[in-house]
RNA sequence: GGGCGAGUAGCUCAGUUGGUUAGAGCGCCUGCCUUACACGCAGGAAGUCGGGGGUUCGAGUCCCUCCUCGCCCACCA
């Protein structure tokens, strides 16, 4: 142990995070050992956060708080699984390298060995310029560049705020190892029969142009208009109404449904409507899924509008007229059949327009008069309602998803509802009601799950197609690649018994051009830890994980599709706990993002307050409760690290050995520390950090420091029989209330711990000390009055009071101190009449009762005398 | 439209199964250089617990209802 005297003044948050880092790291003080059982280890799935490139304090809240957990159950002496992984594989990061080297991705060029290395940040000159376009493997080396840096940034604000992750167990979503995962993935779920591939219609982002899962979308209002159009009914003069948002979609019509009991249309029901500017015939049928009391009761059938379009086209079985393509553009359509000789002209004008001037371009045609089916009318009939309405957008994209029909693969899960809601209700959530969230998601999933994107930064596909004598792909030709060469790309690899100059050719194959969604691959996270079939020695010992921890907003993603996964796979929940971290709000209470997003980065906070101080403030959330950032948070908890300090300082400088503990006040404050131990321990077994720390902390101050010492400072320096009874209760109760602290605040109890306790005790690091328990008290005896520590206090206060009244410094001395106290408080502070003595400066004490006060109650007179 | 969470001192938040004058920290006020700490210490002021009903000897806590905020899910002709 340094001197005393050598210690700095002040505790210096930087010196110690500049010490102790790299010697956790070197020393291997997070290390999981996989030769221990798995009932002393404790696992965690640890979220891969997705690498923007961007930090803020969002990022080190939740996950300090899973540290906490992982803290603790170290310190209980788990053997703790703690990885962390990086989401590199994605959209985010293809935008991102598009942005940061000003470039775009072209499948159709060459791959250029070299290439990605040339390649420099963009500046604001080569930004004016047009994007360089490369190959897939050129982009996904530069998207491998960028995550590389970013994770290193992550890595870096990670092992400052003293997350003790095992940096051994470090994954990728892109890595080679996950990309294998994901496709023994994918081949399990075929072989189980959970995935198929299909033609149907999906939801699709134009922008993007990639098809897009229910989870991905999200709702948003936007300004739109009702339009009411008139349709002909074959045969007859008469004109219905049918009420649409989308005039655009009325080439795509391809029928016309009204409710069975609506009286207004029963009669129209097996009888031929005629679109309007198209003369298109089209049936008119009964569904059940019209609501009578919108629009105007009549339903315009359009392949396709939305998914309730897609049910009537399969139920009807009605022909296809798409008329969105792809890009979002309107394509060439044919009009056999049409009534009118005109129908090709008035569309030829709308092909290649995007949708909005589509829109706008139809509406115009549908005022011009003769647009409606019969007469001379037009056939928008009044002017359009504007109005506010939900549609369905990609989250990440910029234009409403159509439905367009594509090639997909799909996994199963519509079937499998009622067990995946069961295997919810299996977990434990903390907090509970996160549950819910799950639940109501997986009641209301409408649709299986397409894994496919055509996008190129991700994990392919392992498949190829067969192409057959006259040059078609066979997309039910399947090729399934060869187990020991995972991971593979179908696009650059050839399949298992052909050679790569048959790509393309007749009788040989083509690569599937996609790749997964992401979330196929990070679903997988247990089993990318664990090695799964690769190791399923590992596999056993880990799986299923104790926890995972996560944000409420992807509950309906990365836990739904790992609990599906799980399922699938191994009949199995991934884990048994779910933890739910709350959100940082910024201090209007928005969700902090980069736009609202404070201006201090996460390492700039820990330059200014230290890195347990901005633990503190994460340990001041309990799970699943949003926070706001909060600056002066940061600053308590660097108080409470430097008053750490000082107390330290302070139980250290005490002279003389340990001994037995005699005192009634030095039993009695141990008493009550072993069931602040209790209660921290229940806390956290609860997975409630924040709990457990304020009891600690304000224990630590309000008993501790303020009360405790102060009434033992005198008596411990005396050096006679009681003074070692001090001392030993003082380095005790340091060393149990640092071991409280030091899942928070790793960092000032780390270098108080080297100060002595590491000799003592043998711990290398109070990190891997035992958790305070019973143990630490089994040689000290009971205190005869449970009472003794509130009693004493109030005692203590009582003189203080006095002497903050009259204004004089509390080491003024007192004369003829007289302590009124409750007549039962009387022999229990009587018991500890010196100590009080000696803290208050007194010459003496008399105790008088009064059965007036209360139990814990005290008055205090006497004379203060000028110091 | 259905559901979940929140609404407690100027601010940030605790208030476990209903139980005596509702708590903490920050801020504010009044003092104190006290040999661990002035990044400290002591004392103090400050709340009709979102509104309204009800149950109860007793409600911040239970029930009903309404209001505000946030979120989840759904509807989206």
């Amino acid at each position: 142990m340094p001197a005393i005297e050598d210690l700095p003044k002040n505790f210096d948050p930087a010196a110690a995070e500049k010490r102790w880092v790299p010697e956790w790291l070197s020393e291997g003080r997070y290390h999981y050992d996989p030769a221990v059982s798995r009932e002393r280890s404790f696992s965690i799935d640890t979220p891969p956060p997705t690498v923007s490139g961007y930090l803020h304090v969002g990022h080190v809240f939740s996950y300090t708080q899973t540290d906490f957990i992982a803290r603790y159950q170290r310190m209980r002496g788990k053997n703790v699984f703690y990885p962390m992984g990086w989401d590199d594989n994605g959209l985010p990061t293809e935008r991102r390298v598009q942005n940061y080297f000003h470039v775009r991705c072209d499948p159709s060029l060459p791959y250029e060995p070299g290439l990605s290395e040339k390649f420099e940040p963009a500046s604001s000159k080569t930004r004016s310029g047009p994007a360089k376009h490369v190959s897939r493997q050129n982009f996904i080396e530069l998207c491998n560049r960028v995550t590389t840096q970013d994770e290193e940034a992550f890595k870096e604000l990670w092992t400052r705020l003293g997350l003790s992750v095992d940096w051994r167990q470090e994954y990728a979503t892109i890595s080679e190892h996950s990309r294998h995962i994901a496709q023994l993935s994918f081949y399990d779920l075929f072989d189980k029969g959970h995935v198929y591939q299909s033609t149907a219609p999906m939801m699709w982002d134009t922008g993007f142009q990639t098809a897009v899962a229910q989870a991905e979308v999200e709702d948003r209002m936007i300004p739109g208009a009702m339009y009411r159009l008139a349709f002909g009914v074959k045969g007859t003069n008469d004109l219905v109404q049918v009420a649409t948002t989308r005039p655009e979609l009325v080439p795509a019509c391809v029928a016309l449904t009204a409710h069975p009991e609506d009286d207004r249309y029963a009669h129209l029901f097996g009888k031929t409507a005629v679109t309007p500017l198209f003369g298109m015939p089209v049936p008119i049928f009964s569904s059940e899924k019209v609501d009578k009391e919108k629009g105007t009761g009549l339903v315009m059938v359009c392949t396709f509008g939305d998914a309730t379009d897609v049910e009537w086209w399969q139920e009807e079985k009605l022909p296809t007229r798409q008329a969105i393509g792809r890009s979002g553009r309107l394509q060439p359509l044919s009009f056999d059949g049409s009534l009118r000789t005109d129908a090709a002209d008035q569309y030829s004008s709308l092909v290649e327009l995007p949708i909005r001037k589509a829109r706008a371009r139809i509406v115009d045609m549908l005022r011009e008069p003769g647009s409606a089916p019969s007469g001379t009318a037009p056939a928008l009939i009044g002017e359009p309602e504007t109005l506010e309405h939900a549609v369905k957008f990609y989250e990440k994209g910029e234009d409403p998803l159509e439905f367009i029909p594509t090639r997909q693969w799909f996994v199963r899960l519509l079937d499998k509802k009622n067990q995946l809601i069961s295997q919810g209700e299996k977990l434990s959530w903390t907090p509970e009601f996160m549950g819910l969230r799950y639940k109501s998601w997986t009641e209301n999933l409408q649709f299986d799950w397409c894994v496919s994107r055509q996008r190129y930064f991700g994990v392919a596909i392992p498949v190829w197609y067969g192409v057959d004598a006259d040059g078609r792909i066979d997309h039910s030709k399947i090729i399934r690649a060869d187990l020991k060469k995972l991971p593979v790309d179908p696009t650059s690899d050839a399949p298992p018994g052909y050679t790569p100059d048959q790509r393309g050719q007749p009788n040989g194959f083509v690569g599937d051009p996609d790749v997964f969604d992401t979330w196929f691959t990070s679903s997988m996270s247990p089993q990318i830890n664990t090695g799964w079939v690769l190791n399923p020695d590992h596999h056993r010992q880990l799986f299923p994980f104790n926890v995972r921890p996560q944000a409420h907003e992807i509950i309906r993603t990365w836990a739904f599709y790992t609990v599906a996964k799980a399922m699938l796979h191994e009949n199995s929940l991934p884990w048994e706990n779910v933890l739910i971290s709350g959100w940082v709000l910024d201090p209007n209470r928005k969700k902090m993002s980069k736009s609202v997003g404070n201006v201090m980065t996460p390492g700039e906070w820990i330059d200014k307050y230290g890195a347990d101080a901005v633990r503190y403030w994460a340990a001041s959330a309990r799970l699943g409760v949003d926070t706001a950032f909060d600056e002066n948070v940061l600053k308590v908890g660097k108080r409470l690290a430097t008053k750490l300090f000082n107390a330290a300082k302070f139980v250290y400088q005490q002279p003389g050995g340990a001994g037995e503990i005699t005192e009634e006040l030095d039993r009695a404050f141990l008493g009550e520390l072993a069931q602040l131990v209790e209660r921290a321990t229940a806390a956290y077994e609860r997975f409630d950090y924040a709990f457990a720390l304020s009891e600690t902390e304000s224990f630590f101050w309000t008993v501790f420091t303020d009360n405790y010492i102060e009434l033992v400072k005198d008596r411990a320096k005396r050096g006679d029989a009681t003074s070692s009874s001090a001392i030993s209760a003082l380095q005790l109760g340091l060393s149990v209330l640092l071991r409280l602290f030091a899942p928070v605040l790793p960092f000032i109890t780390e270098e108080i711990w080297s100060w002595r306790l590491r000799g003592e005790t043998g711990s290398e690091s109070i990190h891997r000390a035992p958790w305070p328990s019973r143990e630490d008290f089994s040689d000290v005896e009971a205190s005869k009055n449970e009472r003794l520590i509130e009693v004493v206090i109030a005692a203590l206060t009582s003189v203080r009071k006095l002497k903050s009244e009259a204004k004089v410094s509390m080491i003024a001395p007192i004369e003829g101190l007289e302590l009124v106290v409750h007549p039962d408080a009387a022999p229990v502070l009587d018991s500890v009449l010196g100590d009080v003595v000696a803290a208050a400066r007194a010459n003496g004490a008399k105790l008088i009762t009064d059965s007036g006060l209360g139990p814990a109650e005290a008055r205090a007179t006497g004379r203060l005398v000028a110091a």
